[in-house]
DNA sequence: CGCACTCTTGATGGTCATCAAGACGGGTGG
DNA sequence: CCACCCGTCTTGATGACCATCAAGAGTGCG
């Protein structure tokens, strides 16, 4: 069940089996949600965090006319809110994109994971860290790409994060998203949205349809968007 | 030499004063650095987190064509790179934008400090998360706010920061960057935000003069940043 | 005194938002 | 089975916001 989240540590970290076992016992509750429901609202107590399973799910602020931004994007294998852990509460919102799989984790139990296994007390701070790393490179998306390259980059980013889960290949992956999804991702309109994807792919380098992410020019794509996966932290940690 | 630090942890958790010293003896050394230096470079592995004493230093990204991203700003009492303890090493640079005193605190003793009092480790990982909602914060304001409230988001995000270390009151307070600072703060461009500032100085909402910062009107530059200072997690954080 | 940096203002233009309308597709109900 | 509807996608027209380019003024420092 919890394979991608695995997968997602083993990235970066060893973690043996006990501690994987230990992982697993942890896990209170699954539960599948449809998408466009907020699982975890802005302000309230937790004692619990939020493994995902399967799905995407979007951490995201409103303005006060509407206007929605989303400030990074989980997908399977993610811990959404390990941070509520240390924070006690968010300070956004976080809502499914498309039906998801979750499960559901007690604080009480991340607190004995990280006493009984110091590694992963290691591993999870590593984690909530990556995640300020992914808005570090969004903040730097928004203030200097154009939307050619923002877009280009976002492409980027969900193609290695969904290759260490196993969900994409080389040639693309699974993406069921709406351009308007990108757009709140990106500080773009549906409208520029569109643009864009019609001109990545009119220019070869890939192409979003159908809710499918087709890369046709990882090289081209890549420089166009300055990807530069370091911010990404793969590869184990030397310690 | 630590009282602004203290100060930081202590607005939003209680410190005793047995950590208080156990925090203070874990520093390496102390250091000057004048301004305009790279304090810590990316890519580099590192086995020691910088604490800001005095002075301002910036995260940033650069890009290919020599435009550069700030991310985040960081203000006496901030340990500057505390992410590098799990991350080992930065995917960004860190520079002095003003003088600096800057203590180190080497990896090892961050790890006994959170091994010998676990409070500490929340409240470290709190530290870090506590960046990553800035960072988010700053995410909004490049993909949604205008430039006008986005200049005065931050002036608002610095008057509270700044409050909570006792370097600023309710009238203003010293903010010794240059307008291209700002500038690549928030996504814009010197010259603009050198309107961006009269607008705010003609709107009689602030002033930003000679490295000084005063705010007219709390209110009303709230109003217009939209300023919600909830991300900033002030208050003890029930546990 | 001269140089470098910063600030300031004007003129022009590009990128992307906004507004509008039609096409497409999937799901629902008559 | 078809009509309808809603969400999404697509394209065009227009314009706002902010970048770019340029030049001069102010300020501090060697």
């Amino acid at each position: 069940m919890i394979e991608r989240h695995l997968a997602k540590l083993r990235a970066r970290h060893s973690v043996s089996a006990e501690e994987a076992a230990a992982i697993a016992s942890a896990i209170a509750e699954v539960r599948d949600v449809p998408k466009g429901r907020t699982v975890i609202p802005a302000g309230v107590r937790l004692d619990q965090s939020t493994l995902l399973l399967d799905g995407i799910l979007a951490r995201y602020k409103d303005g006060r006319n509407g206007q929605r931004q989303i400030t990074e994007l989980h997908v399977a294998g993610d811990f959404a809110d390990l941070h509520s852990y240390p924070l006690k509460h968010l300070d956004h919102d976080v809502m499914t994109l498309t039906p998801c799989r979750i499960a559901q984790v007690p604080h009480d139990a991340v607190r004995e994971l990280t006493r009984a296994y110091p590694n992963l007390g290691r591993v999870y701070w590593f984690a909530t860290c990556l995640d300020a790393a992914i808005h570090r490179e969004w903040t730097f998306s928004l203030g200097r790409r154009t939307a050619l390259a923002r877009v280009a980059a976002l492409l980027c980013e969900l193609l290695v994060r969904l290759q260490i889960v196993g969900l994409a290949d080389d040639a693309g992956y699974d993406l069921p998203l709406t351009q308007s999804d990108l757009a709140e991702c990106m500080g773009l309109t549906n409208v520029h949205v569109n643009r864009t994807l019609r001109e990545l792919r009119l220019r070869g380098l890939a192409r979003f349809q159908n809710g499918q992410v087709t890369i046709d020019d990882w090289a081209g794509l890549a420089q166009l968007a300055e990807f530069d996966p370091g911010y990404l932290y793969l590869g184990p940690q030397s310690e």
